[in-house]
DNA sequence: GTCTATAAAGCGATAGAC
DNA sequence: GTCTATCGCTTTATAGAC
């Protein structure tokens, strides 16, 4: 690990990966301080809210991050079918194909959930809304792509949790997969529908 | 908490309890004792291998649950149709809606894992080819049956995870529906076509 | 079978030197 | 900004009385 000085910034990601790996309890200082390379010291000049903090951080990165590769374009992107098909490859790339687990998801399993409430909350809601948003643009009917986002968002981590219990990473691969014919595959029809 | 003398097997559902609420590492022998009205030394003596043969304990419980209640009926059941719509029913009972969440999967997500590698995942395992094997007696083309049936047991897993984020069991209750639609909504037609 | 007392280790967090 | 030393508490687990 890289020992000089570092910023926040620097260390969230390896503070997430420990959070994914070990979920909240089980993140225990000694797991972050071996896995970032930093003493106590450093950890708590950065955070000084302690582990509640780091993970509140984690948290808000994350959320930024889905924001501006996932959310925001779903939203904005004229093409309803393209803003679809761009979300399936950052959300393949962005779990790494299944071997990467959700750790918002983590945290709404366990009761760690009830402290990052809003947070996780937020995180789900946007990402069916968004959805919802960019399915419509592809000509879906309004009162059904809001029940067909939920699905989606729901069949990723469903297929996080099955990918990891399986130890097969193709089980996320053949989601995304029949995600993308779901959505889309009738996408064409309903467009031409109209 | 009853006060006379227990027995192994009446502590069971409690401890699965307090594992699926806090996680392996979040379950502490202070929340077991408190959740079970059992001392320290109750609990070694029913469980001299302590947290990990308890968890270990409750995993097996819930295994032969699902594998008299949900799989062997899945597999046994002539009609195909039938089984599956008695494994929503029992699924919905089992999880309470959506306010109760699966400890297997939870178990999945983390890195304990891989501390009970096999039973995790023929748990899963199991399920799948059990559904398929229903599937497969609707009518549905063996070669998509397996799929099919993946993507139901994954969805049920990811509706868990999303119905306790959003804190909204409805997310559950829908995608149960959602899922007798799609697994059956078009075996009749299946079944015509032959 | 159940309890209390206790051991030994690990935990999150703080203080203070550098 | 980073470290080490240390505090006080909780943890899992054991021992032994009843």
């Amino acid at each position: 690990m890289a020992r000089t000085v570092s910023e926040r910034a620097d260390i969230l990601p390896l503070l997430g990966e420990v959070f994914r790996e070990h979920g909240f309890e089980g993140a225990s200082l000694a797991h972050i301080t071996a896995r970032t390379g930093l003493g106590k010291g450093s950890l708590y000049h950065f955070f000084p809210g302690g582990k509640e903090e780091m993970a509140a951080a984690v948290l808000a990165e994350i959320d930024l991050w889905f924001e501006t590769n996932v959310f925001a374009p779903l939203r904005a992107q004229e093409d309803g079918a393209a803003a679809i098909r761009d979300m399936l490859g950052r959300v393949d790339a962005y779990f790494r194909s299944g071997r990467r687990v959700c750790l918002v998801g983590v945290f709404a399993l366990s009761e760690v959930r009830d402290r990052f409430c809003g947070q996780v909350l937020s995180y789900f809601a946007r990402w069916r809304e968004a959805l919802a948003d960019a399915l419509r643009r592809t000509g879906r009917a309004p009162d059904t792509a809001g029940e067909d986002a939920e699905d989606a968002v729901l069949a990723i981590q469903g297929a996080l949790v099955l990918a990891r219990a399986l130890d097969d990473p193709a089980v996320f691969t053949r989601t995304l997969a029949r995600l993308e014919r779901r959505l889309l595959g009738m996408a064409a029809l309903h467009a031409a529908q109209q």
